[in-house]
DNA sequence: TATGGTTAATTGGTCATACCAATGTTTCGG
DNA sequence: CCGAAACATTGGTATGACCAATTAACCATA
């Protein structure tokens, strides 16, 4: 029983470490089979168990993925996701997406009644300074700062709620959402007339916080987030099409081990 | 063409992923730990292997750590990007203590509400089971398990308005008030009146929910939690009286855990 | 010869079982 | 009351087997 180096840690984490370092080194190529997991594992002097183990790792991680009867395979994107969980999940389960906007509504509304209650000189100035900033920013182009000025803004009137509890989670949500928010700007790029709406409905909401009115205040945000829901849907819907069509155009194509670099780019 | 559909759900995946969103509802709290492998397979009526692949997968999302001999815990690296540091704080600054109670009575009215919404036939089993163990637990003295079966409740509620991250939260919040649960359940123990309105306010919640009815079901989790946060106020109060007392009869001492009105602001 | 279908080997997916090692709990002796 | 040893629990690893999907080889037919 060759178990001299890896038996202390779990024997899986070394496979695991062992494969990825050939994977990184370039001894695996991205497109590669690798071998037959019971010769591999027969190879590392491991159980094939333990093996599969470690492939799962890795394929949580995307770095490997398998077909039944086909092999293993190394993946060609390296560069995705091994980051916070949420993050992941949210591109994994599309339906926690409709949780995340639902909730967002609930604390948004409320942020927005709250401010409207309960604001002070100091959130008014800020309030402001945010507002205009964002409908000047919405004449150009840069989606990166109309998100982050976007993000500004409402991290501002939750703020103004003065409840802590809700400002820390509204930071968080928004920095859940910072690249939805920015893909949603990008779609509506070309359409001229939802960025008005959108200054319309952002106008509405800080009225409603200036004028010290809660019920049109929590109003505005909810509207202001079912259309923000709404045109996210219809990105998504686009984005999907495109990608079908995509699919249509490429068909299949796969070599067996040896290098066959074709397009094929993502 | 073969197939161009999923390459055959693999059954860790489906286990990894019912162990996910299990965790993400709150169902398995961070820091839990999981029923040992053997026995958690044989419930989900798959094989260690398969479950222990699974496992890993979780593990390397670092949602998941095993120590041999000890068991399969949930990180609470979710949990701790929404609230860690919150835990500290409420003990620094009481005043956060309001902040907490009047963002909870805004999620769990909004859970009540959509619970009444959506609850299932699953959602109603689960429901009656906690409701009845709550109302009759209530009849002994054993404060622990009072508070467990309140938050057993309150989690189900979360859980049926099925919003994962309304459930996430639910439960991080509960916990996170777990200790003035306690606390507050003691000081309403000599007063058997208070505590036949707590069972009113849950009966009126439970069947607003079993029946249908959001707006009641909003109204009753509200009225619960304004009471709730009165008594808690008043416990707080007396605590702080014979804290005081007690202070000028002995000097000094380290009272655990009770609280230290600082100044503070915001 | 070329094409289509069938067969057989390869390979990942799942399961059952056994044993080892670390941990936690209980019990017993001091 | 305390500490150490015995025991039970639980994750870690290994072996072997069988199933299902894929791929490649083969053969029959046009």
């Amino acid at each position: 029983m060759p178990q001299s180096k890896l038996s202390v840690p779990r024997i899986s984490d070394a496979i695991a470490e062992t494969l990825e370092r050939r994977i990184l080194e370039g001894s695996l190529k991205p497109g590669d089979r690798l071998p037959p997991e019971r010769e591999l594992a027969a190879d590392l002097g491991v159980s094939r168990p333990s093996l599969r183990e470690a492939i799962q790792k890795l394929a949580s991680k995307g770095m490997l993925q398998s077909r039944q009867g086909g092999g293993t395979f190394v993946t060609d994107r390296l560069n995705s996701t091994f980051f916070d969980p949420w993050r992941e999940m949210l591109g994994v389960h599309p339906n926690l997406r409709e949780d995340l906007l639902e909730f967002r509504r609930m604390l948004e509304g409320q942020a927005a009644e709250w401010a409207a209650e309960r604001r002070t000189e100091e959130d008014m100035i800020r309030l402001a300074q945010t507002f205009e900033q964002l409908q000047a920013i919405f004449d150009s182009d840069d989606r990166q700062r109309q998100a982050a000025c976007d993000m500004a803004f409402h991290q501002a009137i939750a703020e103004a709620s003065h409840n802590a509890l809700l400002g820390h989670l509204t930071s968080t949500m928004l920095r859940l959402m910072e690249e939805n928010i920015c893909l949603n700007l990008t779609e509506l790029g070309g359409v001229s007339r939802a960025f008005s709406l959108l200054k319309a409905q952002h106008a509405a909401l800080y009225e409603a916080i200036r004028d010290g009115k809660p019920a049109a205040a929590r109003a505005a945000a909810e509207v202001h987030i079912d259309f923000v829901h709404e045109s996210l849907a219809q990105s998504l819907r686009s984005a999907a099409r495109r990608e079908t069509a995509a699919r249509r155009l490429k068909g299949n194509d796969f070599s067996s081990g040896s290098s066959h670099f074709s397009s094929s780019s993502n």
